[in-house]
DNA sequence: CACCGCCCTATCCTTTCGGATAGTTCGATG
DNA sequence: CATCGAACTATCCGAAAGGATAGGGCGGTG
């Protein structure tokens, strides 16, 4: 943990790529991860790692303390919604790449993930022996995703939920009622009721409510 | 579930027996997670560390890997439902201490969990380093919580609710009817009607479900 | 083709939710 | 003591959810 540093103001020089020393910002709510994390990775001393709570922090980051080699931001954290949060951070952060962290493994997810311009994706159930080769394989050029997790469900992951049950899913966990969720979807709202019953059933939630937490639990939605 | 099991926590190798050295179990389900924060705690060699990615695979280890000075369970675990599954291992676990690792830091979850029986209670907000010292804090005997949340309330993360609200709102959150909520709380289910429509305005929710994840999103349960 | 799984729709019914309005109890505070 | 806020209760109502049953369309497969 010696290189890592947090909100350290009074420095602005960047010593970079000198030694083959890449630098790295990563953004995750959970101080406890983000530095135990942060010292895994610096532990060989060829990384420097900043760290921030927030997207805005990160973002607010990247000129004081910039440049980076690359971005690692934390999808559940304050200020994403979702993948617009790693948008922003995009557009602030030039050409930088930008790579997700996050305790979702389901495989739309990644891939909206790796389509919306990510340079890699990171679920907190990868070993951490394989974080650190994807972190230096994203900084090389390439971009990391498990590529296990994408074709192979492990089923209880997503608990056998269809596609059209998972949209139903989404809508429920935005508060929405079934006719609005029909109406987003072009369908009856009956067909949503019947969706409902089904994920519920599926998911062993007494009702909607309980169904939506049950999803946010176990990173369905 | 595949209970997943690793003998071997990422570095750290530490040598058996000896004078100084607890041993430690550890269980949380990203693997990410447990894996950085074992080999963080294992840094300084005084401590070995076993980890495990289910409450079940966590208690089944507690033979063939135990004993240990100290058990550290992830509240939003697999298995874990709440406290009860810290019930459970401290049932498995006879003498041995169990503290509770959670990325929620609410005061009254705290208090719920020492008034139950758990040495510890580490937020995944609080600092890394604080995290090696509360471990060895607690394997000494001493009872560990972040004091500075018992009573200092952010404010803003817990949006002006009541304390019957909190209720009420931890109930929505279990899917659970306005009569069931009644019945637990010994209330007129009038009444719980009318704090989860109090709430509901509080947290700017259009409706329980939407209430209970802004909630949950919020930290407040 | 027949079959099956998935997705959708329809009808009918009961329960629950959401909201409005009005009133009571009780402790704290001026 | 009067008042105020909190917590709770009582009715009444329309809207939404939840559940059961029946069936149509459609693509893939033996």
């Amino acid at each position: 943990m010696t290189s890592r540093r947090e909100s350290d103001p009074g420095q602005g020089g960047t010593a970079r790529t000198g030694g083959g020393i890449s630098r790295l910002l990563l953004a995750d709510d959970h101080s406890l991860v983000r530095e135990t994390i942060a010292a895994f990775l610096a532990s060989d001393g060829s990384l420097e790692i900043h760290c921030e709570g927030t997207l805005d922090a990160a973002i607010a980051a990247l000129g004081p303390h910039g440049p980076f080699d690359l971005i690692l931001l934390d999808l559940n954290m304050p200020g994403m919604n979702g993948l617009d949060g790693m948008a922003r951070m995009q557009k602030a952060a030039g050409a930088t790449p930008v790579g997700i962290l996050s305790a979702n493994a389901r495989p739309d997810t990644i891939q909206s993930a790796i389509a919306a311009g990510a340079r890699g994706y990171l679920p907190k159930s990868m070993p951490a022996k394989s974080l650190s080769a994807a972190v230096r394989f994203m900084i090389s050029g390439e971009i990391y995703f498990p590529y296990n997790l994408l074709q192979d469900n492990p089923g209880e992951d997503d608990a056998g939920l269809r596609p059209r049950e998972r949209e139903v899913l989404q809508g429920l966990a935005e508060g929405l009622s079934n006719r609005e969720i029909a109406d987003r979807l072009h369908l009856q709202e009956v067909t949503v009721k019947l969706h409902v019953k089904t994920l519920s059933r599926k998911l062993n939630a007494r009702n909607r409510t309980h169904a939506a937490m049950i999803a946010r639990d176990n990173g369905l939605i």
